[in-house]
DNA sequence: TTGTAGGCGTTATCAG
DNA sequence: CTGATAACGCCTACAA
């Protein structure tokens, strides 16, 4: 019950040092070799210091400093990233490790719609603003919001390529286009001809870059689109007699795009097993993207590594870099960082009754892997 | 180069709403009635504020007595558990939904040591008071600087059980001994004689209550200690020769506790492997707790599961609950959550060779499972 | 009903 | 070399 006496302050090392707190302020602050103060005064200073256990107040620091050091991390998508499963983890993985190596500290937005008085702040954006700045990501991008805040010159960083708000937006983001080609020509190169791309149904850019380079890979392969190639579902309609139906039209090859949560993929994934066909014996499946946790019991998938890890600490690098005003060139502003392709086991060449040359597609050499 | 622009104050807004900055301040903490503003300056303060995306900076707010709604999380031990092998991510991810759906948003305190100068400063922990509250986790604590949170009146809570402060630090624990004493009575009943209990080499409070729980269980099941029946260890002297040497001198059983990195469990498992032996046929192997992420083709561990999402909601529950000055029931403020027990498939009778009745320790009657 | 003034703990400036 | 003095953004008497 006895009233604890609160922390000490300047003011206080000052009374006993018989100095002015700006003095004191001055010799705590480690430049006073440069200012020029009697050593006799610093060593003073600094033992009453010690002697009250004076340690600064970091609110108040901050707000004399006109910098919280604080970078802010918010996603629109649904969830924030804290389930396991959830693709955007690494990102915020990598974003902390940066963070921390400069020395800042994070703020998670959790878009937090608290229950009873306030019914979904409808404010939720202006909250960003409470950070130095800030890193954003997530599939879909309420424009306007965003654009709000960069007419206000707040610091923003999107994980994740962004075209619609033009140069303004620096992001830092994962080619797609460029490795979803790779894979299909990875598919074409071994016999493949009929492949079907199955992405989600929205429109997010993620999933347009990547219908961008499986078209691209086509060409290249010198297969022309004699059917569909794309197939948009978010996963209930890809059931094991779907999977048998397009298999007997004579596809031999899946490729399915992962997400935030891979939906299509792993419904994909699920009914490929479930119509009992096997990689790659019967039918060849790559990921446009890769499972974080994959699901069990299967085998590693075809598809490229995206670098999360590193766009994160990429990410957190260049919006500190924003935010103290260093010079960023424009390739750095708005970036995007190389995919690794993975061979994986779901990829082999077409099985043997849908290998033989019935159309005239001048199709390259089978330089197919040993299956 | 062009110098951004500040963000939005409550004066600001006051120009623009052609008011006194007192005058925002008051409406926009929401007692315009209580003091009888004119409803027609109260819309104009809010229109003004809208307009500019005002947010109120959470420093001044906490200099100035307020809480800003933010929950700090920090973790004393090495690295933040951005990674996800790392078990304390669980706990994030709890803390991370209870505190969304109570309208509060997180900041990961990195633990950064700003690069130069000051080599990891110990006065770190006090940048936490830039948050309302804050959640800590980790094995080793510095109890000095949390005693002096404490003192301060500064709300903090802490996940996993602390006794270094007494009745002074609220947690939200495991409890490891119940755990760890149903696993020991378990292996005991299915005919274990010698069991191993191997920790590590640190003085974890985590620790020392399992090992309670083990002589515990241990006591129950009439096994008493003939010979060591606890090991520490960082893990590399665990190997193939050390693990066949104790099975040879009669343990049939391991006991293994997981960490937030699970080092010595990790190479416990390992040196099992190496030393060619199958659970359960020819050793029998039990964790006192889980791998968050388990090793690759390898069977479920017998051992139990740590409820850490749960206890993070809960931490997070307790620690906002404290905030807003809630009654809280001492069973509350240090409380101890169940782990459930996870049979698993590493955990059989022990082998014919070593179940005969060689001693005359009073075991109960074998009420073993089926192998 | 609104504005003025003082305080929270720092940092920074500028005469003396 | 030092001691006032003024920010920093906000809250809260108290005065008008």
């Amino acid at each position: 019950m006895t009233s604890r006496q609160p922390r000490p302050r300047q003011r206080d090392i000052a009374k006993m040092a018989g100095v002015s707190q700006a003095t004191v302020s001055l010799v705590l602050n480690g430049k006073p070799g440069a200012v020029g103060l009697a050593a006799e005064t610093v060593s003073r200073v600094h033992e009453a210091a010690r002697e009250l256990g004076y340690v600064a107040d970091p609110i108040a620091m901050r707000l004399a400093g006109r910098q919280n050091f604080l970078l802010g991390v918010h996603t629109f998508s649904a969830a924030f990233p804290v389930d396991i499963e959830n693709s955007y983890y690494p990102f915020l993985a990598g974003v902390e490790q940066q963070a921390a190596t400069r020395g800042y500290d994070l703020v998670l937005f959790t878009g937090a719609a608290p229950s009873g008085d306030h019914p979904a702040r409808a404010d939720a954006v202006h909250r960003l603003r409470l950070a130095d700045g800030c890193i954003l990501f997530g599939r879909t991008v309420p424009v306007a919001e965003i654009a709000r805040l960069l007419d206000d010159d707040y610091p923003l960083v999107y994980i994740g390529r962004r075209d619609e708000l033009g140069a303004r937006l620096p992001f830092v983001g994962a080619d797609y286009t460029d490795a979803s080609r790779q894979v299909v020509e990875h598919l074409a190169g071994l016999g493949h001809e009929r492949i079907l791309y199955v992405r989600e149904p929205d429109d997010a850019l993620a999933s347009d870059d990547r219908e961008k380079g499986v078209k691209l890979g086509l060409a290249n392969a010198g297969l022309t689109e004699r059917a569909p190639t794309v197939v948009r579902s978010e996963g209930s309609d890809l059931t094991p007699a779907w999977v048998r139906r397009q298999v007997e039209t004579g596809v031999t090859a899946f490729v399915a795009e992962t997400t935030d949560v891979s939906a299509a993929a792993r419904a994909l994934t699920r009914a490929i097993a479930g119509a009992g066909l096997r990689y790659p014996s019967d039918v060849s499946l790559a990921l446009l993207g890769e499972y974080v946790v994959p699901p069990v019991d299967e085998p590693v998938f075809t598809g490229f590594a995206v670098p999360r890890r590193e766009m994160g600490r990429a990410a957190a690098d260049l919006l500190i870099d924003l935010l103290i005003g260093a010079s960023v060139p424009p390739v750095r502003r708005q970036a995007l960082m190389d995919c690794e392709f993975v061979p994986g086991e779901t990829a082999g060449p077409p099985p043997a009754t849908h290998a033989g040359i019935q159309t005239r597609t001048k199709t390259k050499a089978r330089r197919g892997q040993d299956a």
